[in-house]
DNA sequence: CCACCGATTGCT
DNA sequence: GCAATCGGTGGT
């Protein structure tokens, strides 16, 4: 199915995390497990960037947590958060330079039942409907900060590339500082989309 | 060493 | 509207 279309290659990351953030719409992340194949089509992401970006982890410069967003792109940035929620990011821009995508929302593509494994009773189409939602169904920790992206079981197939027309475009959510940035990235219409507001 | 605070979620 | 829950970060 969807792991037939090419896995997105290591300069895809190389951009702009925000240009990089628009284009992951529609893109499909997977990871095979011992459990089974599990996959989701992204239709939500959010860019941080580095010192010029007061909402960014990057923002005060490198420490033992951020690390990876200064090194090569197309790797996993996975934070700990609120004492009980990991959240995946793809690191972005060049090497030597702080970036990466929060990856916000997917819609089920496979793996389902192994997801709903991990706790979630909700309906189907919500169970990745949030970054937190993200790391618990797919089981991420800590230990997956750092894996790369364009190798091994973990990964980002080409999938289908949304159109502007099916692109919403808003401030980013969960901030205090940085608000006014337009980093956030959602199709339009999908059900999965975290967050009720869309302006 | 210690106090504060989240790139969230789910329940009241 | 708000509690849950704990590692990272920065200041003392």
């Amino acid at each position: 199915m969807t792991l037939t279309t090419p896995r997105l290659p290591r300069r895809f990351f190389a951009r702009d995390p925000v240009v990089v953030a628009r284009d992951l719409l529609g893109r499909t992340l997977f990871e095979r497990q011992a459990g089974g194949l599990l996959a989701g089509r992204i239709v939500e992401t959010e860019a941080y960037t580095g010192e010029a970006d007061p909402a960014s982890h990057a923002f005060r410069g490198r420490t033992a947590r951020n690390g990876v967003m200064f090194g090569p792109p197309g790797i996993a940035y996975v934070y700990f958060t609120y004492g009980m929620h990991h959240c995946l990011n793809v690191t972005a821009d060049q090497d030597g330079i702080a970036g990466a995508v929060l990856l916000r929302a997917l819609e089920p593509l496979a793996g389902q039942a192994s997801m709903r494994a991990r706790g979630d009773t909700g309906a189907d189409h919500r169970l990745l409907s949030g970054p937190g939602k993200i790391g618990r169904a797919f089981g991420l920790t800590l230990a997956d900060n750092g894996r790369d992206l364009t190798r091994g079981p973990l990964g980002i197939a080409a999938g289908t590339p949304m159109a502007d027309a099916d692109v919403v475009i808003t401030r980013r959510v969960g901030i205090t500082r940085g608000v006014e940035s337009l980093y956030r990235f959602a199709v339009r219409d999908s059900a999965a989309v975290s967050g009720r507001k869309l302006a």
